[in-house]
RNA sequence: GGGCGCAUAGCUCAGUUGGUUCAGAGCACUUGGUUUACACCCAAGGGGUCGGGGGUUCGAAUCCCUCUGCGCCCACCA
């Protein structure tokens, strides 16, 4: 059948995709064979496809169809994340510019415009992910808020609190005003910002000094309880027990001594805010101090802001020390670099606030975590990871896991008082209620009575059990699915959330399943423009990956993604990557049309130059075959493609269909015919996880198979021994091609006229490539020689010299200087050869083996110089 | 401030436990080639003091020290 000379990657990529679908080839069952289980990072539910996706999934795709090829049962859970505070943001956007605020509507009300969002907006991405070829099992499709898998969050959150690890705590967290909620810790981004530090004066009360502090935030002074020395500086031994006045406010505050103050930094005297500092928190609890919170939710000031009442931090710091220049009071403004915390999600600057949070005590969880990664039960790759994750579990902090959001799954905590203690936490409100009654003692507590925490978990919270509770393993520990396919073999995922996630869900597969959630972690690196910045929405700089797929293909696209990104690495990508990815593509086609353009003769012989080059490419392909397995054994993936890519281009087009070639209008010999589209074949189930979309189409266009097998399910071929000296003999002989090759070039002679060729083989090569060489060079008669040839162009390959007769004169001083340089280096070789030998300490202390290569190379040399000499006075 | 990592060709990167004249790949570049699958092609080439300096060793891109320049993670210096 003829084909387009055109391939048309558009067409053909839908055209398979739906057909993998309608056949349920993605879909796994529990059976006999091995597992093999990805589960994938979901991605956040109202999310677009971006490149770091692609990257993503490109690599979990190959993995899984890798596996699939390998006879394993293959299953890739899809899924998304309900993503609790950028949905939330985004909903309340959305709402807010209709003119409606969250603030007047009730939770019901904000729910149900949520999942409205989510069902309109959600699962785009999911779509997007099956243009690249993804082939996950897409019956197996989760969300983190279906019902059982809520169910499973509740029902951990319960159990952990339950066994202690779980408290409710006033604490100092960090809380982001623009969404008005909490955040852990991994989700503030730490910036370098230029600042000032403004030195402050401040009365000494009942005398006429002052003292002088210095501040990063002087709107802050509003809150201060205390001025903080160190008891060990001479230089305010006059402050002791003394009471200093705030500024603007009045308000006397007494001066207090403690050793973690600075001497060193701004003025030695710190003043102390602990509603708004971690360490000033701190130094409060140790001393006593009164906390006084200036900032509403908004980080806008209250009451205690006085005249500032209502307005933003950020103004107030600037009017505030307008006051204080006019008071008198500001000493001078220095420029100061200082790291600020800002949200994740939001970009808000950070403000430390003291409120009632939910935490879970991390140091215990986490022990058999760090052991797994330690002693390889978990494997990072790359490697290096392994030490930032270390240092991370070792020195593990609670984790806040309440954030003031609606969108997620709400705390199951129910308080029936206004006691701090007056709660439970229960599953159900049924079970909260018997609960609260047998606390109280009050049988007469009725669900009324009851008031559920309003708060929401933390994304992370639920997706930490994602390869858990995606086969349901936390409501039903003990059902089939969970026992098959849980723990997962490689999770490919940023590394980005390492501690986000990946060990967050390390810790839970240990508390859960007692067992590691997955065996491999392969860690990619982040997708980066040429210009190494890191792609983003607001710079701009990201192509639209729906675009570049419609532009090379998925094909394409992935193998560009792929060129040029080893683990952990960051990837610089650059389009014309995918155009090149594209132009391999269109190699394989172009191979397989000639191929298919072939007529094959039943009564034809194969000829000799068929048989070896059958013979080689078979054992060539073993060779490759090996690597590649080694390769993906180390997750290297990128260098796997390339070997593949190299093996089909060079070795494949290059070399092997050219020998094959049948010359212009004859038929191929059908012996030779099957062994071709054997190879063939082999070669597309090879690169069927890199390129699945070319592949499957060119192996259903072949016709010879007895059953109507898709490429996507066939088996990989088998691995055999490989000749090794047979490859090498091939590449000795492909030497010879190239020198012929050369001297064609040099001497303007075109491939068209037959020329001869003489040898005198000193090397003892082989022989059986000769017919190769004879057609690959263009070689009327190969003969072997114990003399010379005078006045034939010359080469070498080795130490065997090869002659080619040419009718007219050659240039004999030519010749003699291209010899004289080799001559040369091959003196300047055996010179350092010899140096070698002869230093008494390599001889005794070297290897046997080296010293005895070392004789072997200074043989070579000397009998390689012997003939140079003779030659080039020969030429004389 | 603490920890980890990187520096090899114009670009992106390989280079196992030191041992072939070990300096390599892909892309890019130069030159030549198209009636017979592919110019998204074929062939032949050029190109690097392995960041600088010192040391260990018979021998260093590889091990050690140091300097320089980057990157990442963690951390409460107002």
């Amino acid at each position: 059948m003829a084909l387009p000379a055109k391939y048309n990657a558009q067409t053909t990529e839908e055209k398979w995709y739906n057909y993998w679908m309608n056949n349920n080839y993605f879909h796994s069952e529990i059976d006999d064979r091995e597992p093999y289980t990805i589960v994938i990072p979901p991605p956040n539910v109202t999310g677009v496809l971006h490149m770091g996706h692609m990257l993503n999934n490109t690599i979990q795709d190959i993995l899984i169809r890798r596996a699939r090829l390998l006879g394993k049962n293959a299953c890739w859970v899809p899924g998304t994340d309900h993503a609790s505070i950028a949905t939330e943001a985004k909903v309340v956007a959305k709402l807010k510019a209709e003119g409606i605020n969250k603030e007047d509507l009730t939770r019901e009300e904000f729910l149900k415009h949520a999942w409205e969002w989510t069902h309109k907006h959600g699962g785009i991405i999911l779509e997007q992910l099956k243009k690249l070829g993804a082939s996950c099992d897409w019956q197996r499709t989760k969300f983190t808020m279906d019902p059982e898998m809520s169910a499973s969050v509740i029902k951990v959150f319960v159990d952990l609190y339950n066994k202690g690890f779980i408290y409710r705590g006033y604490r100092m967290v960090n809380w982001d005003p623009q969404a008005k909620t909490t955040l852990s810790d991994e989700e503030v981004i730490y910036k370098e910002q230029q600042g000032n530090l403004y030195y402050i004066n401040y009365k000494i009360a009942d005398s006429d000094k002052t003292l002088t502090i210095a501040t990063t935030r002087p709107e802050t002074i509003l809150g201060d309880t205390a001025i903080c020395i160190n008891p060990n500086d001479e230089r305010f031994r006059h402050l002791k027990g003394k009471r200093a006045i705030v500024p603007i406010c009045n308000r006397e505050i007494p001066i207090i001594e403690d050793e973690y103050v600075d001497v060193d930094f701004g003025t030695g005297c710190l003043k102390v805010t602990p509603a708004h500092d971690e360490n000033d928190k701190m130094l409060g609890d140790k001393h006593n101090l009164e906390v006084i919170d200036i900032f509403n939710d908004d980080a806008t000031l209250n009451s205690f802001g006085l005249h500032y009442e209502g307005k933003d931090r950020f103004t107030v710091r600037k009017e505030i020390v307008e006051e204080l220049k006019q008071n008198g009071v500001l000493e001078k403004i220095e420029s100061h670099l200082n790291k600020i915390g800002t949200s994740e999600r939001t970009g808000a600057v950070i403000e430390p606030k003291l409120s009632d949070q939910w935490f879970l005590k991390m140091k215990d969880l986490a022990q058999p975590a760090l052991d797994a990664v330690l002693n390889k039960e978990v494997n990072l790759v790359p490697e290096k990871f392994v030490n930032t994750y270390r240092h991370w579990m070792e020195n593990v902090r609670d984790w806040n896991v309440s954030r003031q959001l609606w969108w997620g799954q709400q705390i199951p905590a129910y308080f029936y008082g206004d006691g701090k203690e007056d709660f439970v936490v229960a599953e159900t409100i049924e079970e909260a209620l018997k609960l609260a009654q047998e606390k109280t003692n009050n049988k007469n507590l009725t669900t009324t009575d009851l008031n559920q925490d309003p708060d929401a978990l933390d994304t992370w919270f639920s997706s930490w059990l994602w390869p858990i509770s995606v086969f349901n393993g936390i409501l039903e520990p003990n059902n089939p699915e969970i026992n098959y396919y849980y723990p997962t073999n490689d999770l490919v995922t940023a590394p980005e959330i390492l501690f986000f996630w990946v060990a967050r869900m390390i810790i839970a597969g240990y508390e859960y399943r007692g067992e590691k959630p997955f065996t491999n972690v392969y860690l990619t690196g982040i997708v980066r423009d040429k210009q190494r910045r890191k792609m983003s929405k607001s710079l701009g700089n990201s192509p639209d990956p729906i675009e570049l797929m419609n532009k090379y293909g998925a094909d394409g696209v992935r193998v560009g993604m792929l060129l040029s990104s080893p683990a952990g690495n960051d990837l610089m990508f650059d389009e014309d990557l995918c155009k090149q990815g594209s132009g391999f593509v269109n190699k394989i086609w172009n191979a397989y049309r000639l191929i298919n353009g072939w007529t094959v003769s039943k009564t034809k012989q194969a000829t000799e130059t068929d048989k070896i080059a059958i013979q080689w490419y078979q054992n060539k392909f073993q060779k490759a075959l090996a690597e590649i397995d080694d390769y993906f054994n180390k997750y290297r993936i990128s260098d796997a493609l390339m070997t593949s890519y190299k093996l089909l281009w060079d070795d494949f087009c290059s070399w092997f269909l050219e020998m094959v070639k049948p010359p212009f209008g004859e038929p191929i010999a059908q012996e030779t015919f099957t062994n071709v589209i054997a190879i063939l074949e082999n070669n597309l189930k090879v690169l069927h996880p890199f390129i699945p979309f070319i592949t499957e189409e060119i192996w259903q266009h072949i016709k010879t198979r007895d059953a109507n097998e898709a490429l996507i399910i066939a088996s990989m071929p088998q691995k055999t021994a490989f000749d090794n000296k047979l490859i090498k003999e091939f590449e000795f002989a492909s030497q010879v091609i190239s020198g012929i090759r050369t001297i064609r070039k040099e001497k303007n002679i075109s491939f068209k006229n037959a020329i001869n060729l003489s040898v005198i083989n000193i090397e003892n090569a082989s022989t059986q490539f000769d017919t190769v060489i004879k057609k690959l060079g263009n070689i009327d008669e190969l003969t072997y020689t114990k003399e010379k040839l005078e006045g034939a162009l010359t080469f070498r390959v080795k130490s065997n010299e090869y002659f080619v007769p040419v009718s007219g004169a050659i240039n004999v001083e030519e010749e003699i200087t291209k010899l004289e340089e080799e001559l040369k280096y091959t003196e300047g070789f055996l010179k350092s050869v010899q140096g070698k030998l002869k230093n008494e300490r390599f001889v005794n202390n070297a290897p046997e083996n080296v010293v005895a290569n070392e004789r072997k190379k200074e043989a070579d040399a000397q009998s390689k110089i012997k003939i140079l000499k003779a030659r080039i006075k020969g030429l004389r």
